[in-house]
DNA sequence: CGCCTAAATATTGTATGCAATATCCTGGTC
DNA sequence: GACCAGGATATTGCATACAATATTTAGGCG
C-alpha cells in the first residue's frame, strides 16, 4: 500500500475508533476527503479496507455506515485472536519446533527474564516487553506457515488492544503482575512446543490471550473513572 | 459494493484461481482493465479486495503481484474454519442454545434425514444438501454475535472449497458417504449444543470440518487423473 | 393536515488525466 | 563481454470529471 494511502486508512481508522462518527452514520465520501484533505480516491479505498475489519458496512449506490462497536467487540477479538493463536501452537508443537524457531522463542523468554528481574520497571521496560511479547507471538504465527492462520489473525490485530504488544501499556502494579504472568505463560508454552504437546501448548495459549483481556479491563476502568485522559483509540471504550 | 466493482472482483478472484497469472507474476491494472473491458479503477479497487484474501500482495508504487497459491493452503484454510467453527459452536452451547436456534438447526437436521433416507440420490438433492449445510453452520456463526468470529470466517470462506456449502459435489459414492457422515455429525452437534457440553461440541465441529478436506481429495484426485474436465476455480489444484 | 409524486439536489460509481515513481533500454566504459 | 549511467518508457497514485443512482424537497391532491 502506498504511503498516503496507508495514512488515510490509519487516520479514518482513529476516528472511528476514537467515536468521531455515531454509530450508524452514514459517512460521505466528498466530505470525509475534504475534512482529510485529499481526494475521494485514497477514501474509497480506505473505507473498502476498513470494512474488511468490520468498522464500516456498505450497500450498492448508498455508500458506508460506521458500523456499532463496543468494547464487548474487542473481548471478542481477542477471543478469536487467542483460538487462533493456540492452533498455531498446536501445529507448531505438532510439527516439531524447529531450530531457528526454538532459537528466537528463547531470546524472547531471555528477554522478558532480565526485564522482570528488574526491581523498578521504567516505562521503557514496559515498552521493550510489549515489542517481545509481540514478537514471541509473530514467531510462533509464523512458524505455523499456514496463511490463511496468518490472515485471520492480522485482522483481529487491527482492532485496538488486541495485538499482543499493546500488554502492560501502564507502569501500574497491574502492569508489572501482567508482565510476570505472560513471562511465566511464555515460558510454559515454550516448553510445550519444545516437547511436541500439542494439545498442552494449545490450552496454554488460549488461556494466556486472556492477559490481554485484563490489560482491557484495566484500561477501561481507569477511564471511566476519570483517572487518565484517553489517548487515540482509547475513547470508544467509554461508550 | 456495487454492481460493476463485486463482479470485477468475482470474475478477478477466478482468473487467479484458475491459474490465468503465473504465480508472482506481475499483474499491470490497464492491462488487467482493458482485459476486463473497464477502467483502473474498478481494478484497483477488487485487486485491494483480493489482496486482504491473500490471493494478491501489493508493495507501494510498484503494483500487485500474484501470490502463490497451493493445495495445501486450501487444506490449512479448511483447519483455520474447523477450528473457528469449533470456537463457535463451543461459545453456543456454553451461552445455551438459544429456541429460534435450536429450531433453525432442527430444521436443517431434519431436511438432511429427509435426502439421505432416499435410495437414488439426484444431483439436485447434493445442491439441497449442500445449501442446508451452509445454513447449519451459518446458524451457529451467527448465533455467537461475535463479531470478530464472522469477520475470520468470512475470510477463510473466500477460498475455493472452504465454504460449507460445497460439499458433495459429486454425485459418487464418495459424495454420498460424505453426506452421510456430515448429517450423523450435524446429529451429534446439536445433541452437545442442545446438552451444553461446550468442549464436545468444539471437537466435533473441529472433527467435522474434516469431511471438506476429504471432498478436496477426492476433488483433486479426479482431475489428476483427467476424469473430470476442471470447472471454474478448479484448475488451481493440480498446480 | 397527511400523503403521494416529481423535480431538484446530493452522493456514489466509473472513467480519465496528470504528476510521481519505477522499470526498461540504450550507449558507453572498463 | 559485463557492468554502470542516464534518458525513454511504462506504471502507479491521486485528483478530477461525468454519468447513474439515491435522497431530499417542494408542490399538488385527497
Amino acid at each position: 500500500m502506498s504511503n498516503q494511502q496507508t495514512r488515510t486508512t490509519a487516520r479514518l481508522r482513529e476516528m472511528i475508533l476514537n467515536g468521531a462518527f455515531a454509530p450508524g452514520e452514514r459517512i460521505t465520501e466528498s466530505a470525509l476527503a475534504s475534512a482529510l484533505g485529499v481526494s475521494r480516491t485514497p477514501v474509497r479505498l480506505s473505507l473498502s479496507v476498513l470494512e474488511r475489519e468490520g468498522l464500516v458496512s456498505s450497500e450498492p449506490n448508498r455508500g458506508f455506515r460506521v458500523e456499532a462497536y463496543s468494547i464487548g467487540d474487542i473481548s471478542d477479538a481477542i477471543d478469536v485472536r487467542g483460538t487462533l493463536e493456540g492452533m498455531a501452537a498446536r501445529l507448531v508443537a505438532e510439527d516439531g519446533l524447529a531450530p531457528h524457531t526454538a532459537a528466537a522463542l528463547e531470546d524472547c523468554l531471555e528477554i522478558g527474564e532480565r526485564i522482570i528481574a528488574k526491581r523498578a520497571i521504567t516505562p521503557g521496560d514496559a515498552s521493550d516487553f510489549g515489542e517481545m511479547n509481540g514478537r514471541f507471538h509473530k514467531t510462533i504465527i509464523e512458524a505455523c506457515n499456514n496463511k490463511a492462520l496468518e490472515n485471520g489473525l492480522d485482522l483481529t490485530h487491527k482492532m485496538p488492544f488486541v495485538e499482543p504488544a499493546v500488554i502492560a501499556i501502564h507502569d501500574t502494579i497491574d502492569g508489572q503482575q501482567q508482565m510476570m504472568v505472560a513471562q511465566h505463560q511464555h515460558r510454559l508454552i515454550f516448553d510445550a512446543l519444545e516437547n511436541g504437546e500439542g494439545a498442552r501448548a494449545e490450552a496454554l495459549m488460549r488461556e494466556h490471550a486472556n492477559v490481554s483481556k485484563q490489560a482491557l479491563n484495566v484500561i477501561g476502568a481507569s477511564i471511566e473513572s476519570g483517572e487518565h485522559s484517553a489517548p487515540p483509540s482509547l475513547r470508544l471504550v467509554t461508550s
